[in-house]
DNA sequence: TTGCTAAACGGAGAGTGTCTCCGTATCGTG
DNA sequence: CACGATACGGAGACACTCTCCGTTTAGCAA
């Protein structure tokens, strides 16, 4: 790649990254192209689709997820504690931008999303943390990590939309992660 | 209302039904009034937002929601079957149109949503059933309707964004439905 | 350094959707 | 039947997406 087509890219996610983070992921195209003084025909080249973009934006992402799960891994508590650690862990990492929870959990189910590679990075996560409790005997059976990433995602959708705060979240997850633990 | 505005008004709503069962709640508006045989001003005057358009057509939601409670209602099994039997009627009353889930969701935690009133009817609902299962002692303490609503209207909009059949959406619900259960 | 070519740029503009404005047409009452 | 209130409709302003293609530039080879 040409040295000044590597500097608009860099320029337009960074850019981008801004937009969405003000505006949500629907923000417009034109805006960031015009923000980071490039065409709107550079942006496209580079970045076909919005996912596109999205994707490349979510690179810094990746690491925070993988960061983010050790430290749930590590935690010594009750079974309970730990699953809801995890779940606001979750809700947490996909609601980093407005519409960012349906944006994900619905990138999640579809394998032709251009930003399904990154999913799976989450989904990946959902896997070590329930495998770590399967382990243990905590889950009832049937439960798996598919069913944690729609469930709680679907909270998440629901909070961001609404605009609920972490205090009316919780019960929500409660009533998930007991759904989910085997009965005592 | 004048004769030919009225005639208007109730071909406008009788096509927005057909096209947005078609092309989902974000269809054109245009589409809708040609479509409808008239000016892009005659639908903006009746229906200043797309939400109020919506609003009227919901008119007949309104009482099969209600019937379909009656049935819940009126259903003679174990508390969490009819617990479960509620969330299906739940999610497949508020999934009648692709994005009516989220539409939905958010307008109930929305007091300026123009359809709030017919999302009221819709609470009322929740209320009712849980109202009962709260007499029989059958929740856990903390558990209200308004949690149902979230709860399930996340796995709805997940369900309705990631095309997941019946199939796969009962598991979720049961989750949702063994977390809000009094433990046995 | 210079010349050359592939690579990249950028912005005008086509396509689509929202929503408003206002000249025109129609209703329905006195 | 006449006339004001009411309603109509579609042109057009504005916003956004995405493409096309003439122009510019990076970077290499001589």
């Amino acid at each position: 790649m040409r040295a000044d087509a590597k500097r608009n890219r860099d320029r337009i996610v960074e850019v981008a990254r801004d937009v969405f983070r003000e505006q949500g992921y629907d923000a417009s195209l034109d805006l960031v192209a015009k923000r980071a003084g490039v065409g709107a025909g550079t942006l496209y080249r580079h970045f076909p689709t919005r996912d596109d973009l999205i994707d490349a934006l979510m690179q810094s992402w990746v690491d925070r997820v993988t960061e983010s799960t050790d430290k749930v891994l590590a935690f010594e508590g009750s079974d309970r504690d730990l699953l809801l650690r995890w779940f606001e862990t979750y809700v947490e990492l996909i609601s980093l931008h407005k519409g960012g929870p349906a944006k994900i959990t619905t990138a999640m189910g579809n394998p032709e999303s251009p930003i399904r590679s990154k999913c799976q990075v989450l989904s990946g996560a959902a896997d070590r943390v329930m495998d770590q409790l399967a382990a243990r005997g905590a889950l009832r059976p049937g439960v798996d990590s598919v069913q944690v990433c729609r469930l709680v995602g679907g909270v998440a959708a629901v909070a961001d939309q609404s605009e609920l705060d972490a205090d009316a979240v919780r019960p929500l997850l409660e009533v998930v992660a007991d759904g989910m633990l085997a009965r005592a």
